[in-house]
DNA sequence: CTGCCTGCAAACTCTTTGCACGAAT
DNA sequence: ATTCGTGCAAAGAGTTTGCAGGCAG
């Protein structure tokens, strides 16, 4: 999804809600769509506020609700404390999350058959599936290596 | 997985760590181990204290790590704030969850397909994999026919 | 007597909310 | 005018940690 549908698409969804376009929301949008790896709610700050100084972070806990809820936004909580966002891409939810433990970087895989399974196991207990997250955790390349991730910062 | 061998395999790990066997300890494996649903570390709290109620919140906390790392529990995060646990089957990690969004009920479901797609995965990106979850989020039926969850406690 | 364990309370992290001011319709 | 939006600071939830005393080997 290019960023120019993404904005029609939020605003619309503003619009439809009866909210405003204000210059803070378009601030957070253009941040959050600038950003080409996975991005935390403090990040999203640091850099909106780079575009609008005035952007606070009571502003951008508000608006991320509004980017997921219009699908322009991901939500990938990897169970790590705090949650990640990025760029909805075309292919809906039907993907999965490969976490490296030692660095939490967040590798992206496209998994159609998710969606597949999620139905058929809901159906199965009688639910109406509405969404579905796989998520793998493991030990990446470097770490193999040399005992030790690059990106590493944890303790 | 059966109590006892469950408490064997803990009190071994705890031997194997240098660490003792306390009434504290016993008491919040014991809380645990007599659970039949999901619970949280608070709930877990509650239990251990009608068995020994000089148990604190501090050392439930401390507990459940030893607890999931000699893999007699399982933590089930599904992005609710909350970290749930649950006696670890004999399955591994080969179980997905059914989350009701309204009640927050978990269903579990066994998935062996998950630790051969983990694998495929990881090693795809060149990761060694370590373990896997598969999330579903859905309605249940209650809501489906009434459009309220029966347990539904939130707001 | 050395080192693990404990409860208590304070600290911490991430997120949400009440409030009063400000801006858009 | 009325409604929505905002920043600020405080509150909130869940979890972790520093500390001083206790207990075990």
């Amino acid at each position: 999804m290019s960023v120019v549908i993404a904005r029609e698409k939020f605003q619309a969804y503003l619009a439809q809600k009866g909210l405003r376009v204000t210059n803070q929301r378009l601030a957070i949008f253009d941040a959050a769509f600038a950003q080409k790896e996975h991005f935390t709610a403090e990040q999203l700050l640091d850099r909106a506020r780079a575009i609008d100084d005035s952007v606070s972070r009571a502003t951008v806990y508000r608006t991320l609700p509004l980017m997921t809820e219009s699908h322009i936004l991901r939500e990938v909580d990897i169970g790590s404390g705090e949650k990640f966002y990025m760029p909805a891409g075309t292919g809906g939810t039907q993907v999965a999350q490969v976490v490296c433990v030692d660095c939490d970087k967040i590798y992206e895989i496209s998994a159609p058959f998710m969606e597949w399974y999620g139905s058929t196991v809901s159906l199965k207990l009688g639910l109406k599936p509405i969404s579905q997250r796989l998520q793998v955790s493991a030990h990446c390349i470097a770490f193999r290596q040399t005992g030790r991730c690059p990106n590493r910062t944890k303790k």
